[in-house]
DNA sequence: GAAGCGTGGGT
DNA sequence: TACCCAAGCTT
């Protein structure tokens, strides 16, 4: 420990580049006064606004996240509201939004905050961590974004900036390396200023150290990048390459009855939780996914049907994967009986479907069935 | 550590 | 078309 090795060094975690004064907190800061976007979440440093905000930007892009973000605050502007909502209503806001389980954590965040808290957040990370859907990088950004806390918020912008800054040719996805740059980056946070420095970090990674074709030109740490200096920039980070998404095949039943359409929903645990679709059941392939299963899917809710016809197939793609739809417009046959116990079902109109939250491709098969619906009103006058 | 979990935009 | 990926968290 008392050996040469980092003797004459500057005995930090700082990397060399830092050291020299060319990765250095101020040169960053002055960009960013020169260059922060004006977003909606940047008005002021309420945490409960800061939380909204990073929860949706969790893989998501900051241009789809603004409307969202907007509408969300006016419909539920503090935790309290948030807290007091029904799920159905937080689950409506984020419809279109993906990954649904951030919206049910985020509600159950507020309520602990607003039970347990009086409705104050807490300002130590390791506290932030405990809500529900917290992780490290959302406690350290409202920590520090919010409450000026020293805590080093490493996102994916982060990790980019850093293994190129550092020339880090490792995975950056391996947590042991994303360790070691959040130890970086803390040691990096000037006095006072960690608030500024989080989003300032974060923005040069979003404005100027893109993932293809960054703009090193204008990058305020060009003279200490170590993959700029090796020509190397846009070949890191390292990632280790993602699985294809798995294809599913299967037959959707839209049961029209009398102008309305059976929708049923989903689970509380899995895929698009608690989202509402129409009934349908996977199949081993496409030429498996017929009007034969269609009917038993009906038949399977206690209900007989005929199809009538075969509607314009729906291609969907997960992240991990991919379904392959068809749709059939079945009408019922007599009355509906008994279904099966645990469904929750419901007979919608036009009018409600707009209310239930549906996944992108169960929302497509919805429009379908309101276009048919809306040729058969003129040519029925029904 | 790896896999599950959505969606839309860029190339 | 096909791929990559974008302010991650949970199990």
């Amino acid at each position: 420990m008392a050996s040469a090795a980092g003797a004459g060094r500057t005995g930090s975690a700082l990397p060399e580049g830092a050291a020299r004064g060319e990765l250095s907190a101020e040169r960053l800061l002055a960009w960013f006064a020169g260059h922060r976007r004006d977003l909606p979440w940047r008005q002021n440093r309420d945490p409960y606004r800061v939380l909204v905000a990073e929860v949706m930007l969790q893989q998501t892009r900051v241009e789809t996240v603004v409307a969202y973000y907007e509408r969300f605050l006016s419909r539920f502007p503090t935790v309290q509201a948030l807290a007091a909502a029904p799920e159905t209503d937080v689950l409506k806001a984020w419809e279109g939004l993906g990954y649904y389980s951030r919206a049910r954590h985020l509600h159950r965040a507020a309520r602990e905050v607003a039970a347990r808290y009086g409705g104050s957040f807490p300002q130590d990370p390791n506290e932030l961590a405990q809500l529900p859907g917290v992780g490290p990088y959302t406690a350290a950004a409202v920590a520090a974004i919010a409450f000026n806390q020293p805590a080093a918020a490493v996102d994916g912008n982060v990790l980019r900036v850093m293994a190129r800054a550092l020339g880090i040719a490792e995975d950056v996805t391996r947590p042991a390396v994303r360790r070691r740059i959040a130890a970086i980056v803390q040691a990096m946070i000037p006095a006072g200023r960690a608030s500024e420095f989080a989003e300032a970090l974060m923005e040069l990674g979003a404005l100027v150290c893109t993932p293809r074709s960054p703009n090193c030109s204008a990058c305020p740490w060009q003279q200490g990048c170590a993959a700029h200096a090796s020509g190397q920039a846009e070949a890191l980070p390292v990632r280790r390459a993602k699985s294809r998404p798995r294809p599913v095949f299967g037959a959707v039943a839209l049961i029209d009855r009398e102008g309305r359409v059976l929708v049923v929903r989903r689970p509380d645990g899995g895929l698009l939780a608690g989202m509402w679709e129409f009934p349908w059941a996977e199949a081993a392939g496409l030429d498996e996914a017929g009007p034969a299963l269609a009917q038993s899917v009906a038949s399977r809710l206690g209900l007989a049907v005929r199809v009538e016809r075969e509607l314009e197939p729906v291609r969907h793609v997960f992240s991990h994967l991919e379904w392959r739809l068809r749709v059939y417009l079945c009408r019922l046959v007599g009355e509906p009986g008994a279904h099966g116990a645990g469904t929750e079902l419901r007979w919608a109109s036009a009018a409600e479907l707009s209310e239930l939250a549906f996944g992108r491709a169960h929302r497509r098969i919805g429009q379908q069935w309101l276009e048919l619906r809306e040729l058969a009103g003129q040519a029925g006058g029904g």
